[in-house]
DNA sequence: TTCTTGACTTGGACAGAGTCCATCGTAGGA
DNA sequence: TCCTACGATGGACTCTGTCCAAGTCAAGAA
């Protein structure tokens, strides 16, 4: 059914209804859900489930590494589940979707030691910037 | 005094004191803060200056080019004045601290076209994160 | 199958960040 | 100096997320 439940039940997960349908929330819709979007559709399968629960189901999801939180806003964090694979992230300025992206080249190889302040440097997330095609289209003719 | 205050009179902005107090906040002080830190600071300057205030001069400076909005975190966004260098940020996990960066390369270009999705792709905000000198020998010592 | 137990869930209170709005104050031009 | 529209105020409100005490239940043991 879900190969993020099996893999969270491998890692010696309880498995709960309320996990199972946040996972099964996650893993059907490669879209970034703010955890609100996850509460509301894990509602429609299990109503009863809690906000509380969906929070603590999610921050445990990222803890293992199965899922990546992504803050591209400022306002409500989004939950990715393609953590697997690393990549980046396209935003559209206008309408906010998120797409991944796979950029070439290493960003991390780009910061020069000098540049480092004696940081150990472990990670690189890059959030392009731009306007949908549908927002371009729309931010053109309103011009 | 300000350079920031002169550029902003200079795009027509009405100068009032609570204005220029959170731009002598933001000039003075290379460093990124949060709104909540600009406003501690604005009022040692001037006691009566509402946090109200504060966002909206942050918000109009942000529309005006001269200060930029980093949300490293998820947690309250950070302001910063050094707007018109392009650079990008390295961000201590374990306390926060954000440092300036120039890397090399140019992440727009490490882009495919056919990673574009038909986005009109304008920019790239690259977020280094790690952790800075003083974490770094706390956490080898606690491990 | 039943029991046991500790991990999980619930829901409501709470906190932090940010926005909104009606009202009042004042910068700057006439 | 006077006017007036732009800006400031502060309190209520929203949104996102966290915390906690009490109740529930998954899964291993007998």
């Amino acid at each position: 059914m879900s190969d993020l439940v099996e893999r969270l039940r491998g890692q010696g997960w309880r498995m709960t209804a309320q996990r199972r349908v946040v996972a099964q929330v996650l893993d059907g819709d490669h879209t970034h859900l703010t955890a609100d979007e996850v509460h509301a559709r894990a509602s429609r399968l299990l109503p009863e489930i809690s906000r509380a629960t969906v929070y603590n189901t999610l921050g445990e999801m990222v803890s293992l590494g199965e899922v990546i939180e992504v803050a591209t806003d400022g306002r409500a964090k989004r939950y990715d589940p393609n953590a697997r694979r690393p990549h980046q992230h396209l935003v559209c300025s206008g309408c906010g979707t998120i797409r991944d992206v796979h950029p070439t080249g290493s960003p991390l190889g780009d910061l020069p030691v000098a540049e480092r302040f004696g940081f150990t440097v472990t990670e690189a997330d890059i959030t392009y910037r731009g306007l949908c095609p549908s927002c371009a289209s729309g931010a053109a003719g309103a011009a």
